[in-house]
DNA sequence: TTACAAATGTCATAATTATTACAGTTTTTT
DNA sequence: AAAAAACTGTAATAATTATGACATTTGTAA
């Protein structure tokens, strides 16, 4: 375990930093019309937070009160089991907001936790003031509203994705998915995070791959995947 | 599958109907101040529909558009895994909203079919008419952003206990979850339904419980439930 | 280039769970 | 009260997956 190491701390008047335009370019606030970033700029109280590859940004079950909003570099959040293994949640690349859905709920600790891939840097909004920025910004609380519904979707593809009985039936999910209708295409990440991704073993996948390679439904050759029959991978949904 | 029926369905001025005053019943509306209820009901634009007990209300994977208020009844929300089987999400009783979650989300399919335990009444609003008033009435809009917050943090959990990787640790946190700290109490479903929740067969679901019996962590009988060693459980998770 | 770490594919064995079937019990319906 | 339906516990067998180990290949840092 990494501790999280903060390098910079700054609680402040926003129109005073190098941030101060960039928070635009985070999808939350890229909406907001320009004739009002100088005023959205007054409102808005923030600190801006940096950390190294490794550090643990959020802390599964630990409570939050504020907005991050991830404006340099990459994390992934995961969730850890019974037997503190991690599985793979989602993977949230720079510039985006994290940490959005629980924020308002009635529970305010965090479901996982968030690791920085690379090195981070991270602006973060008291809940109050975001309270405030929804009041006063309609497009902002619009945005704001469609990421929260959007989180909703997606942990519901992650349950069903999760649900599937077999491995053969992730594997086939995950492979279309992944192929983007192509017919070859490169896997993005290992064969062990995959495993910890399905939730499953990593022998157990190789095996579940190889046997499907073995009935011509696909080749494989390390991360490179051609997809011969994608109407009998289709099939196993 | 059981078709819908639709009994009665009114598109009409909120004001002119019996239900006018039932829709501040419901926890999404209940928090607005007593003295903009005339004014709510006239902004509010919703019909009715009246459903017989296992109508499906939503199907998993169409499109909606309006948000859908449980008035009267009790549905349960289930996800059907690749072998048609169903997967049971959650219970929903009147008078809350069902169909929060994906509304505003980009993708607007449902990820779950609804079907009524028992016979049913719904009001259901257009979402352009939700985005209106939640403009107008900001009381409206925080529950509601509450609400899919809650959403967030109830499918992180799901999502989390279906990651439980052994049928007994699933055990383990659903018996802890549902004592709500008492030593003895009774079992609210059926095995066959806990199976479905759990996503495991039923007859490895009972054999695990009977096991967790033989260790005399817990009684069994029927659906009474006594909890011996709670720590034990705890240890599970 | 060499050396080392990470990733990959494979295997035997153990553990877990699904499947199918059946009989006894309780609850609901008629 | 009788009949039907739903629920419960059980068991044998088959299928799936985990575990732990190993050899090989690939990528990377020294």
């Amino acid at each position: 375990m990494t501790f999280v190491r903060i390098k910079k701390t700054m609680i402040q008047h926003a129109s005073h930093t190098v941030h101060s335009r960039l928070i635009f370019q985070c999808p939350l606030c890229s909406s907001i019309p320009a004739e009002q970033h100088d005023s959205f700029l007054r409102d808005v109280r923030f600190s801006v937070r940096n950390y190294k590859k490794n550090d643990v940004i959020v802390t599964q079950g630990a409570r939050y009160d504020s907005l991050y909003i991830l404006i340099a570099g990459e994390i992934v959040t995961e969730m850890a089991d019974e037997k503190g293994d991690f599985m793979k949640v989602e993977q949230i690349r720079a510039p985006h907001p994290m940490a959005t859905g629980f924020l308002f709920s009635a529970d305010n600790r965090s479901p996982v936790s968030a690791v920085c891939k690379v090195d981070c840097s991270v602006i973060v909004i008291p809940k109050e003031n975001v309270y405030f920025l929804m009041r006063k910004y309609e497009s902002f609380m619009l945005v704001f509203l469609s990421y929260i519904s959007n989180k909703v979707s997606f942990l519901s593809e992650k349950l069903r994705f999760v649900s599937l009985r077999t491995i053969r039936a992730k594997l086939a999910y995950y492979l279309l998915k992944e192929s983007e209708g192509e017919k070859s295409f490169r896997l993005k990440t290992s064969k062990e995070s995959m495993a910890r991704l399905f939730g499953v073993s990593r022998p157990a996948l190789v095996k579940v791959m190889m046997e499907m390679a073995g009935e011509r439904l696909i080749d494989v050759n390390r991360r490179d995947i051609r997809i011969n029959d994608r109407a009998a991978l289709q099939k196993m949904l």
